[in-house]
DNA sequence: TCTCCTGATTTTGTATGCAGAATACAAAAA
DNA sequence: TTTTTGTATTCTGCATACAAAATCAGGAGA
């Protein structure tokens, strides 16, 4: 967990030897910042639940463990801060945010009203390749809950959500959205769902990629925020759940 | 323009001397940030004006005007960044962001969807003085407007917007409106208003307190959503105009 | 035993140093 | 004159050094 970073910048584009076939010339391979390194390394950390909220974020190991300095991983916590993923406490460093009920509530409901958006959005401007990849990602999501694989199930959920998201061409909103979803994946991962609600989910998820299908504009918006109700509702619950377990 | 920063933190409470009386006790005035102020800074600069679109920011240079060292200047600086205040140029530093026409009205149309959520939110949640308060910052805002004092006229009615949603209750909705409404507001310095928008916009406002003040969600939310409408292709408008006046 | 102080240690926040990349400049070639 | 190539300088990205704040350990006193 957390393995070292080992600068995997390696040259992108390779020797493009042999022949001077029409290679698009690779161009000078931009080598990745650091701190994006960290920050891609410890959201994941911490939506994955590698690293449990409430637990500091001491920069010496961090930074041993990552193996970069300090100065870019202090770069990539602070980002992770506007992200709310970890709570910057003054002169005492940085400690994984905890995971606040109400704040998920607030989190959910601003993803609510974007959801109206992305319906709309996805409808009016995604091409039809888009839609076919999404159909894709659709039956493969199909094949995990057929399976029971809660893994790939979320992945391929959530590469869905991502792939409307971004089919609608607003990359503003995308990356809103994208934010704003970090934190919600985080109590995802703790907790499981309910049979039926896992059954549901995928019933609702057929609705959606047929609206979209038709481009149905009005019904995706109202599809979609359903949906995300739920979710709603079954994230709470699970959280509820999960915070009386820890008590008894 | 940009001064030093003299750290400013001196004790906020000051002494608490002489009696032991029934002072808040200040507390011990944790010390604010550098890179906290830096960004503060950075981000007024920007949004007023002060640094143009397109600018370098050198780190030395900035440095040595702000006061502080690199480090926690360049913290701030990758925290502008999400805002899409300012570009990150690999190996070359940052730039303010360019006024982008296309990205700015994807902002907008963000802000749009987000509008919903705070109008309802508004007259669901609003404390009386919350309404109070709104209703005060009104009345500035309709002085200005009769005195024809633009920069009042702005600061009272993003005043007016900011508490608006922080009447709401939703922090996360509140963070990320601010969030967005930054780059607006960038344009909205460069842009003045016509007349007639100007006094359209007063009329908006007037409806807008009305509808808060009778708690008509439904209402508010519709009168938001026309207001920031309006407000796009107001400020979609200038943009152009500036960029053809730039042209000539 | 508990509380409160005091000094040592750890940890953060900030500044500075260093290597490599990018840019600017100047001379040579076309 | 224009383009190209080699060199010097500037700047960024990262690491490290240093200072101030916080935490911890131990002991004195109640």
């Amino acid at each position: 967990m957390l393995e070292r970073v080992e600068t995997g910048n390696a040259a992108a584009g390779g020797a493009a030897s042999s022949t001077g076939a029409a290679a698009p010339v690779v161009g000078p391979i931009a080598r990745r910042p650091l701190h994006e390194e960290a920050v891609d390394r410890l959201r994941s950390a911490i939506v994955q639940g590698e690293l449990a909220p409430g637990i500091r974020l001491n920069e010496r190991v961090l930074s041993e463990r990552l193996g970069i300095s300090r100065t870019p991983l202090r770069e990539a916590v602070k980002l992770l801060a506007t992200e709310g993923l970890v709570e910057l406490l003054p002169n005492r460093g940085a400690i994984v945010a905890p995971v606040d009920a109400e704040r998920l509530a607030q989190t959910l409901a601003v993803m609510g009203a974007l959801e109206a958006l992305i319906g709309e959005l996805a409808c009016a401007q995604a091409s039809e390749s888009d839609i076919a990849a999404i159909r894709a990602l659709h039956y493969e999501m199909m094949a995990a809950h057929a399976r029971r694989d809660l893994a790939a199930y979320f992945a391929h959920n959530q590469a869905i959500h991502l792939a409307l998201v971004e089919a609608g061409g607003n990359a503003v909103l995308a990356h809103t959205y994208r934010q704003l979803n970090a934190n919600v994946r985080r109590v995802r991962y703790m907790a499981n769902l309910s049979p039926a609600r896992w059954d549901a989910a995928v019933r609702e998820h057929e609705e959606i990629l047929a609206a979209l299908t038709a481009r149905d504009g009005v019904r995706l918006k109202a599809l979609l925020s359903d949906h995300l109700a739920h979710k709603t509702a079954a994230v709470l619950a699970a959280l509820q759940d999960g915070a009386a377990r820890e008590a008894a």
